[in-house]
RNA sequence: GGAGAAAUGGCAGAGUGGUCGAAUGCGGCAGUCUUGAAAACUGUUGAGGGUCACACCUCCGGGGGUUCGAAUCCCUCUUUCUCCGCCA
């Protein structure tokens, strides 16, 4: 959620910076402010209301104590119009600010002045590519199918016992993945992230706080019994963790990694993209998250972004880096970089992590602050990436190590699989 | 799931209707003393809104109510603890 004050101070530049996503808000713009004055108008006649009844209140009680009782009742008569009148700017004061937030509540964050101008994911600008494609032999088959040749995923018992978008990693498959997430929360740790293992369901506040909240499209499973939601990334609970806080500057930065399943409707997508692993409704990953000083989020940013090289290059997969334009930027999101691998069978790029600098968008939000030296209080930065999904992660390994013999793991990984080849 | 108790400032812990934003202790910060440090002593130290700055307003787990006036009384929700039941 955007500042008001930054609003009420940046309005053109706010206007002008938030019609790189495509959006004309200088309307919506005039309705904050307007809405913004109304409510400190609204409050500063509350105030003045409550004064006024204050300073009786304690005079009635001054009365009593000296015995002044028939004063005392006089003086009570007073109140009475003033306790209405209270009343009712109260309820206008919530009105008006229940309004404000609502409206701010629908502007997206304003982007960095890097993100590229655009409207779709065609333009997104790579930024960086590295590992070349491995020649596959002939014959070379999509990971689903790889998964069924060496019986390590299935779909359909996933799709029985649960639905579509669900499935069940069998044997070796299910061994990949752990330690897949052993040898991600390894990296990360060694990185100086602390590991965390979280709830997988949070309250609306949670939801809130990162901005997963209002969920418009529907993208959270919601458990309507309970009033709580089933995560879509480790994110949610993680940077909640700092909700309402208010740290000292030298707690910062924080730096957290969890691994999480992760459960998303996407509602209305189907299709070939989302055969196999390509799009699931529940899948695993790894996230990486910080709290930063304003001064030094960016930094912190690209540091994220060589983490997250470091690791495919272990993994020795051919993938890039973009940067997503205003069109495919997340609401929060001031910048995001896209890490995508290439699965070589399938020919085609794959999102495997999406790594963000939130600014204060979030910490606005959760009222994340931290305090200096002099006692001077501000918004923190919040950041986050994927290190790594799996799920795509998976579907790469598969395809573009697959031989004629069987898969080959990558070498990081036999400690962790403790073989070296699916046959 | 049932019965009971509790929730106060960074922490501990007073406060049961009136000048309480809240005693006291610890912690933090500043100073005195000291070559330096510790100890001791003195002062200071919650958050939000509002203002050029004051004033002023709000906040004692969340929400609602009673009252001229609520940390204090009532209702409700949440959380924690104790006991019982169930259970990986």
């Amino acid at each position: 959620m955007l500042q008001v004050q930054f609003i009420r101070d940046h309005k053109e530049e706010v206007i002008s910076k938030l019609a790189k996503r495509n959006l004309e808000v200088s309307e919506l713009i005039e309705q904050v402010l307007q809405l913004d004055e109304e409510r400190r108008a609204t409050q500063t006649q509350l105030d003045a209301t409550l004064a006024e009844s204050n300073k009786l209140s304690k005079e009635i009680g001054m009365l009593f104590k000296s015995g002044k009782a028939a004063e005392a009742n006089e003086v009570k008569k007073k109140t009475a119009g003033l306790k209405e009148e209270s009343k009712e700017l109260g309820e206008r004061l919530n009105e008006v600010s229940a309004q404000l937030t609502e409206l701010l509540y629908t502007l997206p964050n304003v982007p960095h002045e890097s993100v590229p101008e655009g409207t779709t994911d065609e333009d997104n600008e790579v930024v960086f590519e590295e590992g070349s494609v491995p020649e596959l032999a002939e014959g070379a088959l999509p990971h689903w199918e790889l998964a069924k040749k060496y019986d390590i995923i299935d779909f359909d018992l996933g799709a029985k016992i649960t639905g579509a978008g669900f499935p069940v990693y069998k044997g070796k498959g299910a061994r990949l993945q752990r330690a897949l997430i052993s040898y991600f929360l390894d990296k990360n740790t060694d990185a100086g992230y602390r590991e965390y293992q979280v709830p997988h369901v949070v309250n609306e506040a949670s939801g809130l706080g990162t901005g997963s909240l209002p969920d418009k499209e529907g993208q959270m499973y919601y458990i309507g019994q309970d009033d709580l939601y089933l995560i879509p990334t480790a994110e949610v609970p993680v940077t909640n963790f700092f909700r309402d806080e208010l740290l000292a500057e030298k707690e910062l930065p924080k730096l957290c990694t969890a691994y999480t399943p992760c459960f998303r409707r996407e509602a209305g997508s189907y299709g070939a993209h989302v055969r196999g692993l390509n799009r699931l409704h529940q899948f695993d990953k790894v996230e990486i998250v910080r709290i930063e000083h304003p001064d030094r989020s960016y930094e912190a940013l690209e540091g994220m972004v060589d983490h997250v090289k470091g690791i495919l290059r272990e993994l020795q997969l051919p993938y890039r880096i973009l940067r997503l334009c205003g069109g495919d930027l997340t609401f929060a999101s001031a910048l995001t970089y896209d890490f995508e691998v290439f699965s070589t069978a399938q020919e085609r790029w794959l999102e495997i992590s999406s790594v963000s600098n939130f600014e204060t968008f979030q910490a606005n939000r959760m009222k994340l602050r931290f305090k200096d030296a002099d006692g001077n209080k501000s918004l923190a930065h919040t950041l986050n990436g994927s290190a790594l999904a799996l799920p795509r992660v998976l579907a790469a390994i598969l395809e573009n190590y697959q031989t004629p013999e069987g898969i080959v793991i990558p070498e990081v990984l036999r400690p962790y699989t403790g073989f070296d080849m699916i046959s």
